[in-house]
DNA sequence: CGCCAGGTTGATTTCGCTCAAGCAATGTGG
DNA sequence: CCACATTGCTTGAGCGAAATCAACCTGGCG
C-alpha cells in the first residue's frame, strides 16, 4: 500500500462515505443514515486483493470510498473476463444481497482502495425502510446492464481495433488526463491480459493491435500509461471504415 | 396473422394474464391487481410487428400472455443485434418505465403474440403502493445482466462454433421438441442473420459454421426447424476440444 | 411476372488463434 | 547478493477461420 500520505485518521472515524454526493447513502432517511455509519466497516484492500469472490456467500455490500474495483467472472475453464469497473461512489455486491444468494462475479481491488462494509442485516433493516435505496439499486442495475448490452453490440458489429478504442476513450474519461497541449495520458487501472480479455480477444493479439495502433500514429503504450496526441482523431475512425464483423 | 384458432373472446374479457402463475400480477394487493386488470388493454400483434421502438417514450409496460418478443437493439450504423427473448409471463419495457426515459432497446413479436399494455400512470400508482413489485423487476433485470455476462464471457472465450451451440442448447430449452426416440426438433423464432447477431458473426459465416455442423452430423438444418439426434453429443462439444479465443 | 427478403455458396484476403521463444521486471530463497 | 522462478508482455511463424465481395437460389407476395 503506497504512500498513504494522510492516514485516513482513525478507522471508527469519517471516511469520504457521507461527502460523496453521488453515494446510496443520500437518499435514506437521517435515522437509517445514522445506522449505516454505525453499521459499516472502514477496510483497505491492496492492489489485487478480493473484496470478494464468485461463489462466495454474501455477506453484505462495500460502498467504494477511493480506488478503483474490477468486477471479473471465471468460466469453467479458467478464463478470467473483466466485465465491469467499480469506482469511488459505487455500491458493490448488491445484487447478491439482493438475490439472497452467492456471489456471480469477483470483486478485486485494482489498485489501493478504501472500502465501507456493510453487513446484509443491517442494509435488510435499511432497505425495508427506504424504497428510495431499493430505486437506487434499480437504477444501478440498469446502467449496468446498458453497458453489457452495449458491449455485445459492439462484439456483434464493430472490428476488435474498433473495441479497443472505445474502451480507451470510455478508460480515458476516468483514468485520462488532459494535458496543456491537448493530449491525453491514460493511466490503466489493469493488465494486458484483462484488457484483452474486455476487448475479446487473446492477450497475443492485443499486444499486435496496440503495436497497430502505435504503428499508425494514433497512440502510444508503455507499460501501465497511454499517450494519445489527439483523441477526436480516435473517435474519428469509429465513424469512419467502419466495423469488421 | 395466421390461423386464430379460438378468437381469444372480447378483447375485454379475461385473457391469459390472471391465470399466469409467473406474472408479477401475483405479488401485488389484490385491490390493486384489480387496477391492473381494469387499466391493461390487451392488443394483438403480428409477426414482424413492433410493440416499441427504440428512442421511443414510453408510455407504459407490456405484459406478454401469448409468443415470444425479441427484443433488439439497432447501432449507429444500422446494425440490429437481437438480445434478448421475451416469454408468456414476461413483462416487457420496465426498464425505460423506472429510468422514466426512452426505450433503449426495440421490443419485436417474433411470431403472433397477445401482450397486456399498462399504461405508466396506472403502473406507477401500483408500484407506489406495492414494493414487492418493484423487487420483481429488480430481479428480472438481474437475470437479464446475468445472462448478459455470460453471454460476454462467451464471447471472449468461446469460438463461434461453440457459442452456436450454446445457442441451440439455450433455444431448445423454450423451442425444443422431444420426441420418443430422444432426439429434438427446435423450431427457431428468429431468421439467420438475427441468429447470427446473438452468435456474433456475419450471416455468410453462420450459414457455414451450420454447414459444417450438419457435416458432422450433429444437426440438421431445413428453414427455421433443426433436428438434433443427440442433445447430449452437442453438449459434449462444449467441454471436449475447448474454446478458441 | 417480376420483385425482394432471406438464405446459400464461392473466391479471395485479412485476421486472429495457436504454439513457441524470448525479454524485462519483480520476487524469493539460499 | 546471487541463482532462480514467476509474472507480464512482446514477437515470430504457420495455419485455420472469418470478413468481404459477389453471384445465385428460393419462396412469397404485390
Amino acid at each position: 500500500m503506497p504512500k498513504t500520505a494522510r492516514p485516513c485518521a482513525a478507522d471508527r472515524s469519517a471516511c469520504e462515505c457521507e461527502a460523496r454526493e453521488k453515494c446510496d447513502v443520500e437518499v435514506i432517511e437521517p435515522s437509517d443514515a445514522r445506522a449505516w455509519l454505525r453499521g459499516r466497516v472502514r477496510k483497505k484492500f491492496a492492489a489485487g486483493e478480493a473484496l470478494f469472490s464468485q461463489g462466495d456467500p454474501c455477506r453484505g455490500v462495500y460502498y467504494l470510498s477511493a480506488g478503483t474495483i474490477g468486477i471479473r467472472r471465471l468460466d469453467p475453464h479458467g478464463n478470467s473476463v473483466l466485465l465491469h469497473l467499480a469506482y469511488p461512489g459505487d455500491t458493490i455486491g448488491y445484487r447478491a444481497f439482493l438475490n439472497g444468494g452467492e456471489h456471480k462475479t469477483s470483486a478485486e481491488a485494482l489498485g489501493p482502495c478504501i472500502a465501507c462494509f456493510l453487513d446484509s442485516r443491517t442494509l435488510a433493516q435499511i432497505l425495508k425502510r427506504n424504497p428510495a435505496l431499493g430505486l437506487r439499486f434499480q437504477q444501478r442495475t440498469n446502467v449496468e446492464l446498458e453497458l453489457a448490452h452495449d458491449a455485445l453490440v459492439q462484439n456483434a458489429t464493430l472490428s476488435n481495433r474498433t473495441r479497443l478504442i472505445q474502451l480507451l476513450i470510455m478508460l480515458a474519461r476516468r483514468h485520462g488526463r488532459r494535458r496543456a497541449d491537448g493530449s491525453w495520458r491514460i493511466e490503466l487501472p489493469m493488465t494486458r491480459v484483462d484488457l484483452a480479455s474486455m476487448v475479446g480477444v487473446r492477450h497475443e493479439t492485443l499486444s499486435r493491435i496496440i503495436g497497430r495502433l502505435e504503428a499508425d500514429g494514433v497512440a502510444a503504450f508503455s507499460g501501465r500509461h497511454v499517450d494519445i496526441a489527439c483523441l477526436r482523431d480516435l473517435s474519428g475512425e469509429l465513424h469512419g471504415p467502419s466495423g469488421q464483423n
